[in-house]
DNA sequence: CATGAATGAGGATTCATTCAT
DNA sequence: GATGAATGAATCCTCATTCAT
């Protein structure tokens, strides 16, 4: 390889890196002000302050604050996906998967409540219209993939793929909020009798 | 009785529905409001216009804007506690008694979505903080109370009472979520399977 | 009459004064701003200011500040009609009529040389299609009739109406123009001259 | 001569012609979104991307958006003065070029409607200053010159040469713009009819 | 009590201009 | 020279709150 070539390909890692790294870090700002001070009561003006940009970069990156919100929704479900779909774990037999990506769910929700409240402000805003039209189910392209494997498997029982999203889903976001909220202190031991629980209902004997 | 005095009470009485009812209207048309245009994007003067009363008269029912929300959150409190707990299902068994509330809450919402988003949006709002001192816990009076009876009584597993309450409350949530985004109908007999899962794996054989 | 009927109407007098006087203030503090710093260049917060109000009372009288100026081009040219069609001289043969108008018109121009730099600002800017649906030529009522019936009466010649407008109304503009901008003095003999230029040009022997 | 000098002519040359053309390009794109956006809501960075140049590009150009604009009048300025005063038409008889110059004016406009949008916005902006210092009569060069020498020569009466240029200007622009705007098409014919008006008005029999 | 006009601080967004590459 | 990302002051507009009527 050509030392010019070598040289453009760093300049584009470069630029490539500096994108990213800009928009992540508006984003991570963007989160950890929605979580302190809610949906509305954070500016932009607070954002840009706090991601170390000046107020207009954010518009280089974002056409809108509504664009930022639905694009920051997207980061945080790919954050979230490959959190909790751990590659060791792939081996693990069905039911032990099915403990473990719950209790890495609720894990990474109590060590990233700003993606927490954020998930939950933003499914229950007006927002989630836009995303709608794209993904019809919230995490349907990963976890209820993964569920409705758990059905067609036979390690689950056969009840239709929204129920038993709804209450995985429901769990692993209540258990986290009463974490974060200072109401219990989840511990290992607690989350595995609490994914016990759903899991029990939901398991074939 | 003097007739004066009757005429004072007739007027009192007025005085106290016109005021009764002139808070609820103001309670539900910022319940439709803040469903449809989210927390923010509500404006006093949409609240006003839609409960056909001025601006300005908002201000004698509360003293600002947040202590309308948080008075709201109480509103919303009590008529969904009053709409789970059924005085005719008082005698019911406990089993029987658990799926009935459980259906009862979802079934609220469903009905009555715009409380639905209120209380999610609520919920991950800064306003929390401010019903907290209070309320250590969301249903701690009504929920959490039926569902530490179960315990005692011996129809529920031992378990720390934030669990089982963690479990109900996050499963009614999601459920009723699914069904008002429309991603799937949720008829009586979609409710008893989504219950019966739960209360499997809390009940004790 | 009751005193309570002359005292609601007296009130409604004040209120309708006020309304009518604020939105003037608003009126003329944009025409000498816009005059004097051009069509942007004016913030509504100065002419706020100006108009001895605060910025969010314009937006009680004007839903945007595109509203405001396509209000502000129906302010001026009502105010034009009534200081160009003197009831005095509605009695005067048509010749005389005719310059006396022109003379009118430029005179009022140059008297307010804030109307003729928003008028002319207007006329070039794309707010004008705003206006164009309802009146698809500029002074067409007033100005337009007159010049019509003057053909009709057989004092002009025999010219599309859209010829003679032209040569009236741009002959007004340019010598309210050059006056205002200091390029020449138009005294009243000045002025009889100019329009006596058009007036041979356009008036049957 | 050397290869040497040829090659840098060539390239001086080459620059000449660059620098002239992204300067035409860059007024050119300015006064299409003038005419179409008005002289406000036409940033800096549209006109450079309308002229398939960066933003920055523009600044080699020109010191600031204000001397772009007046520079822009500069061009606009020779453009139509090149279009109006045909070399073919300087032996014609005055009166006879007074007509063709006239027309000639109105169907410049007529087909560079962003000319007359930018001349009429121009002339009654804050800019016109800037350009008063050194022109102290808009035309003074050139179309002033040649009504003078009319005066001078006898075939037009003699009026303050600000009169009869007000008369010819004014008639000029309001014709386009009664064309431009759809209310009237002048014709050839309708164009004569109008000019002889004011022609008839000026002329010495 | 009720009203709604008035307020003005605050927030989203734009855009002329700069500057490192 | 050319580029266009970055800047941040400036602008339009909103909206919680007040207060005279």
């Amino acid at each position: 390889m050509s030392l010019v070539f070598l040289f453009l390909c760093d300049r584009m890692n470069v630029r490539l890196n500096s994108l990213a790294e800009k928009k992540a870090a508006i984003f991570e700002s963007t989160l950890q002000l929605i979580k302190e001070y809610g949906f509305h009561g954070t500016p932009i003006s607070q954002i840009a302050q706090e991601a170390g940009v000046a107020t207009g970069t954010i518009y280089h990156y974002f056409t809108s604050k509504e664009e930022l919100i639905i694009e920051l929704f997207g980061y945080c479900r790919t954050q979230i996906t490959q959190a909790i779909f751990k590659s060791e774990e792939l081996s693990l037999p069905y039911a032990e998967r099915f403990v473990s990506i719950w209790i890495n769910f609720v894990t990474y929700y109590i060590r990233h409540p700003e993606m927490l409240s954020f998930m939950e402000q933003f499914s229950s805003s007006p927002y989630v219209k836009a995303v709608f039209c794209e993904n019809r189910i919230f995490f349907q392209d990963e976890v209820s993939n993964f569920l409705s494997k758990g059905v067609t498997s036979g390690h689950i029982k056969s009840l239709d793929i929204n129920i038993i999203s709804a209450v995985f889903l429901g769990t692993v976001a209540a258990t986290a909020k009463k974490h974060i909220n200072g109401h219990f202190t989840f511990k290992e031991e607690d989350m595995k009798k609490t994914v016990a629980i759903i899991w029990d209902g939901i398991k074939i004997y």
